[in-house]
DNA sequence: GTCTATAACCAGATAGAC
DNA sequence: GTCTATCTGGTTATAGAC
């Protein structure tokens, strides 16, 4: 047993929760999971209900988000930048599975907002609006470009987790398409 | 009693199960919103299972979706289109939901996937494609474009049904930009 | 077709031995 | 901390009267 049982208990938590919805998933799964006897009440010697050890879940898993985010080195160019974005969405995903999956029941739905929402439009808008001054980037209301920026890259992640990724358009043309909407550079400028 | 018991019930069920997932609602609720004595089997005499309701469910929401579909008036310009699409999510709202909710357990998945892909990113590409020969439209890549306004519009449309609507760029402002940044228009051009 | 009643089962949670 | 055993309550589904 190398982690901790509580710990292996929040992974299996994370995992299942996600995947099959918290109503779906039954305690004794859990424990099987993290190698206790299944139907044993040993769960409750470290959660003292499933609401309980779902908060838990979410807790640990948006500290780590917020950790993660903080790890962001400085941003190149457009493209770059869209490209971890998607990375960073890949990371959330459980987080975003259970929060797509629970929607309004989950616990602590403003904290899971804040993170998820934060350093997202409001950043990319200053972002934006500075490039624009520099006429690097068209003249545009910023943060409605900022907003069709985030709607594009969120969606475009969902689809692909929702259809297991097939049917959906390569990943670098669709960077490449939504920096040249943004930057209003075009064909002639670059190939695809 | 208006409607046949049978719609009511799949009635019911659409809203519940989009609402809270299918695991969370018991028959016995069912029964009691569409007007019978809970507990009473009597759901039973309409349907064999709760998988079976389920399944008629999404199969009666899939057709009134591609019904929908056929009444698609001719397009106008750009922003009225990306309107119309937001509209039409908001129709296809509780289907979504319910997709969102239970992801690959849902049955008919493909034809989910066949009636909200359809007539998208294949047939807004062909109509790109037109504009940027036209030059109405600068050129790139007609598919990726089409990629990226739809899945823009798709997580626009859920991100304001996750979040309630709040901290979301207001909609016309949303397709003012988006439809700007596929024209490739700017602030000169028009005024926001 | 709807009702009352109930069977069969499974999930959440607790008690107490080791 | 984990186990076996168990209580309690809710859920699916059926039987049979009306």
């Amino acid at each position: 047993m190398a982690r901790d049982t509580r710990e292996r208990l929040l992974d299996v938590a994370l995992a299942q929760f996600a995947a099959r919805g918290v109503e779906a998933v039954p305690v004794t799964d859990l424990e099987k999971g993290a190698g206790l006897s299944p139907g044993s009440g040993s769960f409750y010697r470290h959660f003292r209900s499933k609401a309980d050890v779902l908060a838990a879940v979410v807790d640990r898993e948006v500290d780590r988000v917020a950790a993660a985010r903080d790890l962001q080195g400085p941003l190149r160019d457009m493209r770059d930048y869209y490209d971890w974005t998607l990375d960073n969405l890949q990371r959330m995903g459980l987080l975003i599975a259970l929060l797509v999956r629970e929607g309004a029941s989950l616990p602590h739905l403003d904290r899971i907002r804040t993170v998820i929402a934060e350093g997202g439009v409001a950043h990319d808008a200053a972002d934006l609006r500075a490039r624009m001054e520099r006429g690097d980037v068209p003249a545009r209301d910023a943060e409605a470009v900022a907003a069709v920026v985030q709607a594009a890259l969120t969606g475009y992640h969902l689809a692909a987790s929702f259809f297991g990724g097939s049917a959906v358009i390569d990943r670098d043309r669709f960077t490449a398409a939504l920096a040249s909407m943004v930057t209003g550079s075009t064909a002639d400028d670059q190939a695809w």
